[in-house]
DNA sequence: GCAAGGACGTA
DNA sequence: GTACGTCCTTGCA
């Protein structure tokens, strides 16, 4: 008997680092691992023939799941990140690949596939067999033997080194310095960093090869420490005696599997061209297909994809109609967009699907574990599946789980209702309606996939639905997001799945008011009928995995893979746990001060009725002004679009100091105090979460044009600071009893961007000598000196540096500064002067704006403007402004979105425990223990002011400020 | 009950 | 002069 065992979980992972990518030609599907896989079992059964040809054959996986050694070792493999997302959908393709050649693919949950081969191994062995390991897993040498029964085989591809490299005793003497079957022994002493193996600190292999030739086993060696010469090395073998024995246990391989195939079902059957043939075809290897074919001495146009794998041809018309295909070539060129192959898959992509129709009642009711397991099959098969939860509310902290759908290809669904009452319309109402399965069963189902990293996972909105589902006690592992993707590629220009689905499918699917109504008969989505929810739902992860399709296509043609890999999909989760966190405010400071602007506000009111001469609605600043203009005849008056009277608060305080005016100083007053009263004191408070007991923002990650994240429900991003009364206000967020808030804010973060992408030496310079920026602006341009210089002088300098980041007209600034117009006009006139790399960044925004329609920030997000040749003159100076803007407000952005993303990962390394809580554009907001904020600051600042870096190398220093204290104010 | 407009809080 | 979200009034359905 020969055995020959392929470790086919590293050979994945080596190849995917080694090969160049391939994305299957018909729907961009990555396979570049699963051929590379594919020609390497072929070659195996092509190089392995006669005396060598393996009489018995399997490829043992990994099973993604906790193993024994997890309870040995809590840290055991606790660096290993997660596989690439490119990864993912190729696990299930390599099991199939397997099956296709007639072998077959071993994995047992529990098990690591070395534990595997190292029991088949030994039972071979012990039936007088030999075996070949296909590896290079140092691992594995423990079971290579001095005679040669038991050799190991890599075959992974080096340049300039045989195809076939044998792994026997002195090649393991050469990695170890030991013969094979003392490689735990010094596995044991060494450890291993890439599997966080501890061994004893300090010793390499060459130190614990020599104590393992000197001493026979770990064991005899520890025994005998005492008598080591160096002190240092006996010094550390005693002390981490311990370490060294669980490393052994972690690095031996267990022999005891429960093996659920005996050797024997192992045996090798040929190759069938049934099977292998419609695998290939599947996978459009059409090189491989027409070899093996050959090979096999079959027919290939005898067989057709394997339907479970292949493209799935969704539209009347398939991928492969070539005269299709140039028609539509030849239409795109013509509308000039290109004819590069990426293009054209996109293009494709979305044609098929839009032409995929939908069939509301072909969705499934899933209402027991029986469907639900069929389901899940489903999923394993193809890899990813699209999912979308239905709730009671839109709240995602509170609302409680109705059911999910769940769809794994364009035009089918499906929908689990767990918890949908009895009919609405029924009185004696709100019991469990029939035919759901218990939400236990099925959330004890769904767990496992949803942990799965190579599962992936496609939300549309992710956000959301995590918030539900951590409630239920799910972990959700490898995402997409489809409203990402959109986002990536397209900006904040469609909001919600309506507006995808209407603009990409034609189709825009049940709205929910249909079925929900509104207003006081609204009913939550648990009183609605199951066979109504399953059109609605099924429809929704219908909708979201089409999406998905077309809108990934896009992504490498249109330069966005980078943004949507690297910045968008991994934000969403940190975001999901900052939501979830949520922060704790102070009910009574702020009860305190509603009643306070409560009474002021009364009498302010009475002031101004007085001073009117009327009552009038303050709040009407319609009312507010027929009085000033009408009534009062005053002079000054301007009429907004509408023909209204402007009321501003610019105006007002004009009207006041200029026309000496008493009501319009109450006015402003009263609007000051009534709107920290409405929108803060009397509003914050109803955000409380009685569970949690404090308040959860939700950030949109998708609305902003320049990359910045919003904040709603409450918005706590614009949380007063700039007053005496706001700092009030802030003051009540505070940190949990025992914690404290830190708060770490980037220093000028735009006008250091601007300094970096605009190439402004004289502000680099500044910036690196750490001088006042706004007193130096003012220096340069206005030739005073910065020591005593008039507050005045430096305001205006500030407003300047403030209008440039802003796109500056002389128009604004007259505005801003209330001086003549010809006079700001001189004061850009002058700063262009001193400052002359401002000028070329802004005309470069502008031409580029004007020719590609869009700028990008400096890590390539594109920001798009569709109005920049607008023929309405105000519309394009607008879309100028905003271009010159856009680079810089959307570069700290992103600055500030690669910090969150690796700020947790960081503090974890650094052994430091710090909740993330808000970020509000440049400032983010963290809860410690107390105590330990002097620790937690450096880490935070360190990596807020490194966040740019490897990406982009900037030109000017970043700083970050941070303070720590109790409550929100104060840490500012 | 809903949308638009004005005003104003933040970076 | 950039980017947001919320509150309130108004006007229409």
């Amino acid at each position: 008997m020969h055995l020959l065992l392929v470790d086919g979980s590293t050979y994945i992972f080596r190849a995917y680092h080694a090969l160049p990518p391939l994305n299957r030609k018909s729907d961009g599907l990555p396979v570049g691992c699963v051929q590379g896989f594919t020609n390497m079992i072929f070659k195996l059964t092509e190089d392995l023939k006669g005396e060598d040809a393996p009489t018995h054959m399997a490829v043992i996986f990994d099973h993604s799941a906790r193993t024994f050694r997890d309870d040995i070792y809590a840290d055991y493999k606790a660096q290993r990140p997660p596989p690439p997302e490119e990864l993912v959908p190729q696990f299930p393709l390599t099991r199939a690949a397997t099956r296709a050649f007639s072998i077959l693919p071993i994995e047992m949950e529990g098990w690591e596939a070395d534990d595997i081969i190292a029991t088949y191994t030994t039972q071979a062995l012990a039936a007088g067999g030999k075996v070949t390991i296909v590896s290079s897993d140092k691992d594995l040498m423990q079971l290579v033997d001095l005679d040669g029964r038991v050799r190991m085989l890599d075959t992974i591809p080096r340049p300039g080194q045989p195809p076939l490299r044998w792994i026997g005793p002195d090649e393991v003497m050469t990695k170890f310095g030991v013969t094979p079957d003392k490689v735990i022994e010094v596995q044991a002493l060494c450890g291993d960093s890439v599997d966080n193996v501890p061994g004893v600190p300090g010793i390499g292999v060459k130190t614990a090869a020599e104590l393992i030739n000197t001493y026979g086993d770990l064991e005899n060696l520890l025994a005998h420490a005492e008598e080591i010469k160096q002190p240092s090395r006996r010094q550390k073998l005693i002390e981490n005696a311990d370490l060294a024995r669980i490393s052994k246990q972690l690095v031996t391989l267990s022999k005891e599997v429960p093996l659920e195939l005996e050797l024997s079902a192992l045996a090798r059957v040929p190759m069938e061209p049934g099977k292998l043939i419609p695998f290939l075809k599947a996978m459009e290897f059409n090189a491989a297909t027409k070899r093996l074919a050959t090979l096999l001495e079959a027919d290939p146009d005898a067989y057709e994809a394997d339907p479970e794998l292949a493209v799935k041809p969704v539209a009347p018309v398939g991928f492969d109609n070539a005269a299709r295909a140039e028609a539509r070539a030849a239409r795109l060129a013509a509308e000039g967009r290109g004819d590069s192959p990426a293009v054209l898959h996109a293009a494709e992509v979305h044609e098929t699907i839009k032409a995929t129709p939908f069939d509301l009642a072909a969705y499934e009711t899933i209402s027991d574990a029986a469907g639900l397991e069929r389901w899940i099959a489903a999923i394993y098969r193809q890899g990813y599946v699209a999912v979308d939860t239905e709730t009671t509310g839109l709240d995602n902290q509170q609302a409680d789980l109705v059911g999910i759908s769940l769809s794994t290809q364009p035009g089918n669904g499906a929908y689990i209702p767990l918890a949908h009452a009895t009919g609405a319309d029924d009185m004696f109402g709100n019991g469990r309606a029939e035919g759901q399965m218990d939400i236990e069963v099925a959330l004890a189902l769904l767990r496992p996939v949803f942990a799965d990293r190579s599962i992936l996972k496609i939300f549309h909105n992710y956000k959301f639905d995590h918030g539900v589902l951590v409630r239920y006690g799910l972990e959700v592992n490898a995402i997409d997001d489809a409203l990402l993707l959109s986002y990536a590629l397209d900006g904040p220009q469609f909001n919600t799945m309506g507006e995808l689905a209407d603009h990409w499918l034609g189709h825009a699917g049940i709205p929910i008011k249909e079925l929900l109504g509104s207003g006081k008969t609204q009913r939550t989505f648990a009183q609605i009928g199951i066979a109504d929810a399953t059109r609605y739902a099924g429809e929704d992860a219908d909708i979201t995995v089409r999406l998905w399709h077309i809108l990934k296509a896009r992504l490498v043609p249109e330069n966005s893979t980078a943004i949507y890999e690297t910045l968008e999909r991994p934000l969403a989760p940190v975001l999901a746990r900052m939501e979830a966190r949520g922060i704790s405010i102070d009910r009574q400071i702020l009860a305190r001060l509603s009643g306070d602007f409560a009474q002021r506000a009364a009498a302010l009111e009475a002031e101004a009725h007085e001073l009117a001469g009327e009552v009038f609605n303050l709040g009407s600043p319609k009312q507010l002004g027929d009085i000033l203009f009408g009534k009062l005849g005053l002079p000054g008056g301007s009429k907004t679009k509408t023909g209204q009277w402007a009321t501003g608060a610019g105006l007002l305080e004009e009207l006041a100091e200029r026309e000496n005016v008493p009501l319009a100083k109450v006015i402003v007053a009263w609007r000051g105090v009534t709107k920290l009263k409405g929108t803060y004191t009397d509003a914050l408070p109803a955000y409380i979460n009685s569970r949690s007991n404090r308040v959860h923002t939700t950030y949109s990650q998708h609305s902003v044009l320049t990359g910045r994240l919003s904040s709603n429900d409450p918005n706590l991003q614009n949380i007063p600071i700039r007053t005496e009364d706001g700092r009030k206000i802030r003051s009540a967020f505070v940190a949990a009893p025992g914690k404290m808030l830190i708060s770490a804010d980037y220093s000028q973060i735009e006008l250091r961007v601007l300094a970096h992408i605009a190439d402004i030496q004289a502000l680099k310079d500044a910036f690196e000598e750490g001088l006042d920026i706004h007193a130096m602006t003012a220096s340069e341009m206005f030739k005073v000196p910065i020591e005593g210089m008039p507050s005045e002088v430096r305001r205006r300098a500030k407003a300047i540096n403030f209008g440039i980041i802003y796109g500056i007209s002389a128009f604004g600034l007259a505005n801003q500064l209330g001086i003549p117009r010809s006079e700001a006009g001189d004061y850009i006139d002058t700063y262009f002067k001193r400052f002359p790399g401002i000028k070329d960044y802004m005309d470069h925004q502008r031409r580029l704006v004007k020719s590609q329609g869009y700028v990008t920030t400096i890590f390539g997000r594109r920001i798009r403007f569709p109005n920049a040749n607008s023929s309405h003159q105000a519309e394009r100076a607008f879309v100028e402004r905003a271009s010159i803007n856009a680079p810089i407000q959307g570069s700290a952005a992103d600055i500030i979105r690669r910090a969150m993303i690796r700020m947790e990962p960081a503090l974890v390394q650094a052994g430091v425990h710090a909740d993330m809580l808000l970020q509000v554009h440049d400032e983010l907001i963290f809860e410690v223990d107390e105590g330990t904020e002097d620790e937690a600051m450096p880490v935070i600042a360190q990596v807020m002011e490194g966040a740019a870096e490897p990406a982009v190398r900037l030109t000017v220093p970043i700083q970050v400020d941070a303070h720590a204290a109790k409550n929100w104010d104060e840490a500012h």
